[in-house]
RNA sequence: GGGCUCGUAGCUUAGUCUGGUUGGAGCGCUCGGCUGAUAACCGAGAGGUCCGGAGUUCAAAUCUCCGCGGGCCCA
């Protein structure tokens, strides 16, 4: 028989040799020796043969053969098997079996009653068993040569050559790492298998797929789980055999291992682990005799599995193991699904047959920005505390929870990190400071207002509308474990509803100086929105929304209001301020809106300059949807009036730009300009000027300015018709002609090019401090 | 070697389960506009081998098969 082998030292440990039951199999001369191997493998051979004989694998099975080395068995040995796992593949179709160093091996001469020889002990050394010795305390795998200089000069090597094949290492040291037949402790799960899938059954995966798939199929073809370690730390293994007569125990409390203990236990020095327990020797029930415990430790994934009772000191103690079993919800990364996911499920099975966990979210990993695994030896390890100390925990969390679907590898991008933090967090931000900065100016106290929201704008309805909108999407997108859905959905809502539409549309309610209703309103509903948004967002965003809480509800609400936004109930929708009408035809102005710019782009005609009117051309329906909301659209577009037409009545002039909404919506801008328009348009470029120099002098919002100008008569003209507009406009005490001169007051001077005309401007404030007196 | 999974614009991604208008957004880029919270924002434009190949179909980013690359687990 012509075997093969990788491993030469294991030959000492050979057993069997193994064919494939249904393979061909040749009887070849090769000068004056006859081989036998598989017809396929013909190819192994070196020299000229010739084949005398054919047969199938089976016809070979019993076969007797002789043993290339005198090494003592335990049993029936040397005959040939068969066996499935034999392939074509590679080899002589010949397998060498070795009991005590492959786990195929060990199965296969354990199921047809063949013996076991060790000559190899737990170092790794040949034992005196074996014929050699000059072999013997020889590490195996520095013995191969030797081995195979032994075959030969006895004539037993057929060939030798270099073959490429994977084979293990240890992971931390590098060193080859041998199969060993090692006594173990199995609990058995192939007979759970049944109840496993059922229970798996009941339980929730995200995502949906590893439930019949990665894990599934881990389950259908469950394997027992070796339990032992033969390790010094660990959980002692339980189990207690008699030296007498070998009966087994397990003990059930420490109050039973105290009873059963020969000689009493110290209370002082008791203690259940290594090495005190294995001092203790219990008296066999069965015979007197003496018991003494296996040394070996339990698998730690077992006290894994073991968790969810073992942490509530059941079964001495029942009611708070009651409460909590099984747990809600478990998560993990991907890599536990065979880990602690099993662990737990293989627990609970084999004791309560109940699932552990109800709902598993499995997460992804963080991998590097080119999508590969982070290594210390590849040198791409993220430092997360610089991240944590430079951008913040919030944006990180953020970015995490929007970048992809959380059980969903991620590519780490620092700068992703950095743009999430700019778009969303510094937007949610500016809107919380509008509000405080314009809040703290009016000294608005949302417990002095209430008023219903029926009565507000329908600015306000509608983004109360949205606000619980989004608060029932997120709620929903959060029980389907979507978080990053729902974060999405929230950062849409800040970013486009919030700011950029209702906070930059209401602006100018804020402005107002003195009191009033609707500017009460605008508070009142922004407040309302901010607080809610905080809760939303404060499993998210922790430590920004408890600042924003801590300000805008604690130094306001104290009495009434939780002591941290985390201690805060998550928010609720409130149904009955949904209002999907005035959502739509809010989504229908915007519509318009960008419809009108469109058109302006087009003619070439900026926002800033007034137009005649729009005329939207759409049905009856839409046109009531949008009417009550007309004052939005004329504001947006910079128009004096917005007209509804009915498609059939209205026929387009050559004044109007047109631009397509859909099928039966169109927008018409009248695009011709006379002298009051134009003249309104230079008054809002002057009052644009004067507001930017506001601004470069970084002027409180509430500080009062002089203005001085100098230009044509055209300026000169629309500055005194619109002087009270501008003055109220950019918070000027007064507007005058003339060149700028004073010595009690700060001056700020700038010449503009507006259009085709020169324009000189300048501000006035009061100093601020002497801040040029040395 | 096996199982599961991911691959869409320079980058980050939606759409894939359930095939069907011209594959949708954001960052970046170009042009224009707006701006008394915003490092912002708005409009237009350029930018795509939907990883590759084959198949099913009237029709494929989407379904099937074979590859390639990344990830996890197992051997």
């Amino acid at each position: 028989m012509l075997a093969w082998t990788t491993t030469p030292w294991t030959l000492f440990g050979n057993i069997a040799l193994a064919v494939h039951p249904e393979h061909t199999y040749v009887k070849v001369k090769e000068k004056e020796e006859i081989l036998i191997l598989a017809e396929a493998r013909l190819d192994a051979l070196d020299g000229e043969y010739e084949i005398i004989g054919r047969l199938k694998g089976k016809d070979l099975e019993g076969k007797e053969y002789e043993q290339l080395f005198e090494v003592p068995v335990k049993g029936e040995s040397h005959r040939v098997i068969t066996a499935d796992f034999v392939t074509l593949e590679e080899g002589t179709g010949v397998v060498h079996i070795a009991p005590a160093f492959g786990e195929d091996d060990y199965e296969v001469c354990r199921d047809k009653g063949l013996g076991f020889s060790q000559p190899v002990d737990s170092k790794g050394q040949f034992t005196s068993e074996i014929p050699f010795p000059s072999l013997v305390g020889v590490f195996v795998k520095d013995a191969d040569k030797r081995i195979i200089e032994m075959l030969e000069q006895r004539g037993l090597l057929y060939k030798e050559s270099t073959y490429l094949h994977s084979y293990p290492f240890c992971w931390r040291c590098g060193s080859p790492l041998l199969y060993y037949a090692r006594e173990s402790w199995f609990i058995g799960m192939k007979s759970l298998r049944d109840k496993l899938i059922a229970n798996n059954e009941k339980i929730n995966w995200y995502p949906e797929h590893l439930k019949y798939g990665r894990f599934g199929n881990f389950l259908e073809n469950i394997e027992d789980w070796a339990l032992s370690r033969e390790r010094f730390w660990g959980t002692p293994l339980n189990i207690w055999i008699c030296e007498e007569c070998g009966a087994e125990c397990c003990v059930g409390s420490i109050g039973e291992l105290k009873e059963r203990a020969k000689g009493l236990l110290q209370e002082s020095d008791f203690d259940l682990h290594r090495p005190y327990i294995d001092e203790v020797v219990l008296r066999c029930a069965e015979c007197g005799g003496e018991m003494r415990r296996v040394v070996d430790v339990i698998d730690c994934w077992y006290d894994s599995g073991a968790a969810p009772f073992a942490q509530w000191h059941y079964p001495f103690e029942h009611e708070e193991f009651k409460q909590n079993f099984p747990a809600n919800f478990i998560t993990e990364a991907i890599d536990q699904t065979r880990g602690w996911f099993y662990s737990l499920l293989a627990v609970s099975t084999a004791i309560f047959d109940e699932p552990p966990y109800l709902n598993v979210l499995s997460l992804g990993h963080i991998l590097d920005e080119k999508g590969v695994k982070m290594s210390k030896s590849k040198g791409n390890v993220v430092d997360i505390t610089s991240i944590l100390n430079t951008t913040g925990a919030d944006a990180l969390r953020w970015y995490f929870f929007t970048a992809c679907p959380p059980w969903e590898d991620i590519r780490f991008s620092e700068l992703a990190i950095v743009e999430r933090q700019k778009k969303f967090l510094n937007t949610l931000w500016n809107s919380y400071f509008f509000f405080v900065t314009y809040a703290s100016i009016d000294e608005f106290n949302p417990e002095e207002k209430a008023i219903a929201i029926e009565k507000r704008s329908a600015m306000d309805r509608w983004i109360m509308s949205r606000l619980n909108s989004l608060i029932k999407e997120v709620i929903g997108s959060l029980e389907r474990f979507e978080i990053h859905l729902a974060a999405r959905r929230v950062e849409d809502f800040v970013i486009d509803d919030l700011s950029n539409w209702y906070i930059r549309r209401s602006r100018r309610r804020f402005w107002v100086v003195e009191e009033n209703f609707d500017k009460d309103c605008a508070y009142l509903t922004l407040y309302e929105v901010l607080v809610a948004l905080c809760k939303l967002l404060a499993p998210f965003v922790p430590f920004l929304t408890e600042h924003i809480y801590q300000n805008i509800v604690r130094t306001v609400l104290e009495e009434e209001e939780q002591e941290s936004v985390h201690l805060c109930d998550y928010p609720s929708p409130d149904e009955s301020l949904i209002d999907a009408d005035l959502e739509d035809s809010m989504d229908l102005v915007t519509k318009l809106v960008e419809a009108g710019r469109r058109a302006r782009a087009d003619a070439g005609i900026k926002i800033r300059q007034p137009l005649k009117e729009v005329v939207v051309v759409c049905s009856k329906e839409k046109r009531e949807k949008v009417a009550s909301l007309a004052g939005i659209l004329k504001d947006e577009l910079n128009v004096r009036e917005v007209k509804f037409e009915e498609k059939s009545e209205f026929v387009a002039e050559e004044r109007y730009k047109q631009v397509g909404i859909d099928e039966d919506t169109a927008l018409f801008l009248d695009i011709s300009l006379d002298k009051s328009l134009i003249e309104e348009g230079l008054v809002r470029d002057l009052v644009r000027r004067i507001q930017g120099m506001r601004k470069d002098l970084d002027l409180d919002y509430t500080a009062k300015i002089e203005i001085m100008y100098k230009g044509d008569e055209e300026v000169k003209e629309a500055i005194n018709r619109f002087s009270d507009y501008i003055c109220e406009e950019t918070l000027a005490e007064s507007i005058e002609e003339g060149k700028a001169s004073s010595s009690a007051k700060e001056i700020y001077e700038k010449r503009w090019k507006i259009g085709k005309k020169e324009v000189y401007l300048a501000i006035l404030t009061a100093r601020k401090n002497n801040k040029f007196y040395i």
